[in-house]
DNA sequence: TGTCATGTCGACAAAACTGTCTACAAGCGG
DNA sequence: CCGCTTGTAGACAGTTTTGTCGACATGACA
């Protein structure tokens, strides 16, 4: 009723299982999805995932009670690209749907900085604090480039390169590129 | 001058570096912190690490020209909490400053879809998928052994994890060790 | 029955990396 | 002023990795 009120929208189909919606949607080929993830049987997670693997190429959205942090994270990952938490006002569903549509990724505040807190979260692996020098050959080293390539790119000598990582080695207590790059990546 | 237009705002310090911040908000702990990337000196990224590790625990919010996904990533690591991207209206810097204020993590809507689609990225399904012996020498090489403490603890030889590691840089289209850790490490 | 993927092994050369020195200038804190 | 950190740079030797050839046995699959 909310969507096909408006002149921009229109509703092509509504399920009340995930299964019905695996069924019917890749003929349909809508431009936007909106899941729960209650669903009976399957989860609107699963579903989402399932979807994505049968080729229907709509952007997801998923509107659901579900505030868990990995829960929403999941869903991203199986393909959603936004996430609302009910209850939602209509004007609310409307903004995002259109948001959604145009590329956007709409989603709550808090769910926003729970995503943000994923990043953060993270046991930090014993190391002292890098220069900023260091930290830039870190990053370079993580891309897989070469000193050489990494003296041109920051345009100082391979030999500086070259001390740069061995005081970052020491102070990361590691000995070999590979682990330093699995601290970085991994923090 | 806009914070401070705003009965419930008030500018307790401005600067020109990452440097002078680094020395001045220790101490004036702040609420809220809006930060640009691009600064004279560290730059913003950096700058916030740094101040995270000094215990300056405020809400730090991106403002910056910056919209590519590895800066944005790497900031909200960091310590930053929200990420604007400039040209900002006055109105959109308060609704995000109380935004980040009250525990939410304010984005435009494209720096939302970023994020999401860093959970989405996974390297291409085609020729990738490695066999047990590979993604086992893999997850050695993440370790930084070298192929022959690999050897011994596969109880296989020197040749043998040569071959694989070849066969699975091929793969996954790397060249490197550091690249691979860091696609192993990258999910 | 033959091809293909996988697991196993070998050799060689070129390239890259690591460890360990040394050196010097600039800046910061005591 | 001195000591320490950081950024910069160079050298050398030894080790490790990477690319590129091979080879052979198994088992799956068509």
């Amino acid at each position: 009723m909310i969507l096909n009120s408006q002149p921009d929208c229109r509703c092509v189909g509504q399920y009340s299982s995930g299964e019905e919606a695996l069924t019917a949607l890749p003929a349909l080929a809508p431009q936007v999805i909106i899941m729960d993830v209650n669903l009976p049987g399957i989860n609107g997670v699963e579903c989402v995932r399932q979807l994505v693997a049968k080729g229907v190429d709509a952007h997801v959205l998923m509107l659901t009670m579900h505030k868990d942090t990995d829960v929403i994270v999941d869903a991203l990952k199986a393909g959603a690209s936004g996430y609302l938490v009910k209850p939602v006002e209509a004007d609310q569903l409307l903004a995002a749907v259109r948001d959604i549509h145009g590329g956007g990724a709409p989603m709550t505040s808090s769910i926003a900085r729970k995503l943000v807190q994923v990043f953060q979260r993270k046991p930090v692996p014993e190391g002292e604090a890098l220069t900023t020098r260091e930290a830039e050959v870190l990053s370079l080293l993580s891309k897989g480039h070469a000193y050489k390539k990494i003296a041109d790119e920051m345009k100082i000598s391979y030999a500086s390169v070259h001390t740069y990582i061995s005081r970052m080695y020491k102070k990361l207590h590691v000995n070999s590129r590979a682990e330093a790059v699995a601290w970085h990546t991994g923090r």
